[in-house]
DNA sequence: ATTCATAAAACTGTTGACAATCGACATTCT
DNA sequence: AGAATGTCGATTGTCAACAGTTTTATGAAT
């Protein structure tokens, strides 16, 4: 019979978007808010029955989490939230920090004035939160900002590989705490990547990308 | 005395894998060998009657291959074997060099003398594979030889990245054949490599690393 | 012959049931 | 007591059947 009034089937707007991928979006949104937390195992007969669906979909979320590395995988024991060591950090910032130089390096080969008006504005647009004292909101705006640049680059695995890399560092749950000073300087390195992409400099474009991502590196160190 | 169980044999060494993975490798091989040619759709009863299981593990199996970027999936169509574009193959190649560059870079700076050692080896025995005019050999050692690297760096993440996308790059299923000049070369870049890391010279080695993946790059863009 | 609606076939998506496996506790033996 | 063994409940792994969707085949009307 038909049983389609899931708790998620609410949000299928989107025709025909097949279940694990809800289910995948479900648990991507429990693991980062901390619901379930780092190390704890998924439990598929609860999870089912909480989410409405049978096992299967389950299952198959659960492999494309692990594609994100937000889970592992251990046979016979189930899958689990993954629980991210200081060396494993250090590897994602490193990571995503040369990803970032790439997709920077490229769009500044390439970028169209648009794009570039656009990016300004991010940085404007981050000033004002500081000026507002608004962290929160300068904290969803820099993600905003460094996805879309990897997005504007064309160059599709990279903007994937980067938002993704995005999502792992976040298993830390631990927001780097930067006072009013730390924030301006690190929107003024934002400031400085843009001109160098607006002045179609891709080295530089590289280089200050790299080294902006290499400091939010060590200031999260520095939190230790 | 205490012997184990030989009654299992086949599951004596690795701890009874599951059908998922077992399906996967499977898969793997048909892919890059070829017998599954790009573009072409997966199947899922032909292949699970092929393989004598059930359609769930061809399904999950099918979620692992998406992960490695092998397959793409589309809903109600089915999976279908990745069709790569010159524009994904120089995206492939550009960040396997970055990567490549920052494992090689993170090893410089920690590597062990048994480490330079077996690397010196790898090179010595290419350069013997060239000589003997044993391709096929060279081939198989280039591939270990840059695996072994991203994998003595320490830095997981980066070298399952770094092998993952170097199957993506042999979906391309054309391999650069280089003459015996161009292999000489590519050897020396490697000996180049293996110098700086032996010398704890982060920053050459990330350069060399980076070049030589970019010269095969500009290589395999002109067999086009 | 062509077009278009309709039905059938083929396939993917999903489910509930069954089998295999693991960890923990109880039991037996020395 | 302590180690080895047996049993049980919980959980993952697998399967075969069902449901929904897409594609292909069919056939009548133009």
């Amino acid at each position: 019979m038909k049983q389609q009034q899931s708790s998620i089937d609410a949000g299928s707007l989107t025709p025909r978007r097949s279940l694990s991928v809800l289910v995948r979006e479900e648990l991507e949104g429990m693991i980062l808010q901390g619901d379930l937390s780092a190390g704890m195992r998924l439990n598929e007969n609860l999870l089912a029955e909480r989410l409405g669906v049978s096992r299967g979909p389950i299952r198959e979320a659960a492999r494309l989490l692990e594609r994100d590395g937000l889970v592992i995988s251990i046979a016979n024991h189930g899958v689990f939230v993954r629980q991210l060591t200081v060396e494993d950090a250090v590897e994602l910032y490193e990571l995503r920090a040369i990803i970032a130089g790439l997709v920077c390096s490229t769009l500044a080969q390439q970028a169209k004035p648009a794009i570039k008006a656009e990016l300004r504005d991010y940085v404007d647009r981050m000033d004002d939160c500081i000026d507002a004292r608004d962290e929160e909101k300068y904290f969803l705006l820099n993600l905003e900002f460094h996805d879309r640049i990897a997005e504007a680059s064309g160059n599709a695995r990279s903007a994937a590989l980067y938002a993704s890399l995005g999502k792992e560092v976040r298993l830390l749950r631990r927001r780097v705490l930067q006072g009013e000073a730390s924030i301006r300087l690190s929107n003024s390195e934002h400031r400085r990547i843009v001109a160098a992409i607006g002045a179609g400099d891709a080295a530089t474009a590289r280089k200050e990308a790299e080294q902006h991502h290499l400091n939010g590196k060590r200031r999260w160190l520095e939190t230790m």
